[in-house]
RNA sequence: CCAGACGGUCGGAUGGCUGCUUCGGGGCCGGUCCGCCGGCACCGGGGAGGAAAGUCCGGGCUCCACGGAAAUCGGGUGCCGGGUAACGCCCGGCGAGGGUGACCUUAGGGAAAGUGCAACAGAAAGCAAACCGCCGGUCCGGCAAGGUGCUUCGGCCCCAUCGCCCGGCCGGUAAGGGUGAAAGGGUGCGGUAAGAGCGCACCGCGCCAAGGGCAACCGCGGCGGCAUUGUAAACCCCACCUGGAGCAAGACCAAGUAGGGACGGCGGGCCUUAGUGCCAGACGGGUUUCCGCGUCGCCGUCCGGGUCGGUCGCGCGAGGCGUUCGGUAACGGGCGUCCCAGAUGAAUGGCCAUCCCCGAGAUUUGGCCUCGGCCUAAUUUCGGGACAGAACCCGGCUUAUAGACCGUCUGGCGUU
RNA sequence: UGGGGCGUAGCCAAGUGGUAAGGCAGCGGUUUUUGAUACCGCCAUUCGCAGGUUCGAUCCCUGCCGCCCCAG
């Protein structure tokens, strides 16, 4: 069963996705995660009359947000790094994300000229690989030490 | 052919796979107050720019209850005429400056309304003079020649016409005065004691002015011997323009809270038996005043409450294209034709292939040939193809921009 | 969207028409056995960039570039 993907709109949202400092860093792209707590059903006497679509979602869709910083250069340079994180993300989230968590694809300068394959790669690699390992305690994170080779050998 | 000036157009093309958004169509599902509303997939159509950018001007539109008038505070503009809804924009002309030329640049009203400033240098920096010089006179002083007198023969004293010099006084000058951005016209001739527009010629300047032009302005001719140095992107004066805010404007729907509480201060005057009276007062999106109008106990401090969901606004417009007429042009009129983006963490894409252009390398054909290269054509490999993304909408301005194309004109060289 | 401000040496900064103060840092020197301190000297020429006004511009005007702040 492949969940339904929704995307992520609010400020709020990507705080907190970025808060669990859960991320994998790959040439292509900055990928965060966050494993939204399951939430009880409401119960069925209660109302509710609108929701807002900020609100969390119930069920267990897979949510995504794309960010590109003022750094990668100007509106059109941000706009297509967007547009090729979505195309990567509209094949790849639908397979290989988990249900019930929200994902942050960050665009870098390297977005632009990377090929489509490599940045397909580097998706891949990191919807697997993150939130695996603890994050920054004491050793360092397969990342932060080595990110000057990585790129190299990525 | 080379170099250049001006104006204009375009700003990758085609195809495939796969997405997004919007409009239309019929279908299915759900809701319904039977008017419709919402969702899903399918088919068909549309889907960034010349600057969409910077946000520098001008408008439309909406609200501020905002109707009228003025002031001038503030701000802006600044040769003249035209265009325009309007503009600080555009077109045409004038003046000034630059270029061999095509052509380009130009915030370009007023400096005899007033104020300010002009460092350093320099005699002097703004109103005309002083100073140094030059010239004349004067005689007070000095020197020398000459004369007379005295003498210790070294010289000394006295005198006046002329001569010289220094200093003083009186007067004439503005030619000259290492400067400076700028010094009270310039050059030449005459003239003079020395000089000076003092006189003359040419140039410049100012005033008047036939005539031309809608005007800015040009100016035949005449007059004046020359006067007001510059700076107004210094204050300022003059003329003209000018309410404020902005689509997060604003309107509606749904949901939901509140139509607040505490403390302190002030709550004016007049008439009346009595106010629902009159006068005054405060507030009314940012200067002041007046008229009109509306609202009202007012002011200060503290406490408390609500919101960021949806729909509309939102694209038929000072609209695009073609053609014709008027106009030097900007532009305007007529006719025909077209409907041409509407997102909201924000669509208009992602990937691939072929072609096109440019650069570099390799191989080959032909030519030149100093045997190393150059030119030309073909094939192939690699790299590159700009500036840049609508956010309410128009008219401009400014800035960025690889490359390609078209037209008109100028200068030079060559050929006929 | 609207409004306001800033840009001067490596750093902090004054100056607002007439040759760009000062401090920290740096470099050189004197003093000291050496170091610290103290003292002296040096260090701006595109005052963010490009035009213009003026005799003359960091200053005035216009247009760009970059940064910061405020309101909604």
């Amino acid at each position: 069963m492949t969940p339904i993907v929704r995307r992520l709109k609010t400020r709020q949202q990507f705080l907190k996705v970025a808060g669990t400092r859960q991320k994998w860093v790959a040439p292509g792209l900055i990928l965060q995660s966050r494993r939204r707590p399951a939430v009880e059903p409401p119960a069925p006497q209660t109302p509710i009359p609108i929701r807002s679509p900020r609100a969390e979602p119930l069920d267990d869709c897979i949510r995504v947000g794309f960010t590109v910083s003022k750094k990668v250069g100007n509106a059109v340079a941000r706009n297509r790094a967007r547009r090729r994180l979505r195309a990567a993300a509209a094949t790849l989230v639908p397979q290989a994300g988990r249900a019930g968590h929200d994902y942050v694809l960050i665009g870098r300068k390297e977005t632009l000229t990377r090929d489509f394959s490599d940045l397909m790669d580097d998706l891949r690699t990191a919807l697997s690989r993150v939130g695996k390992k603890k994050p920054a305690k004491g050793q360092g994170t397969p990342y932060t030490k080595g990110r000057g080779k990585g790129i190299g050998q990525a």
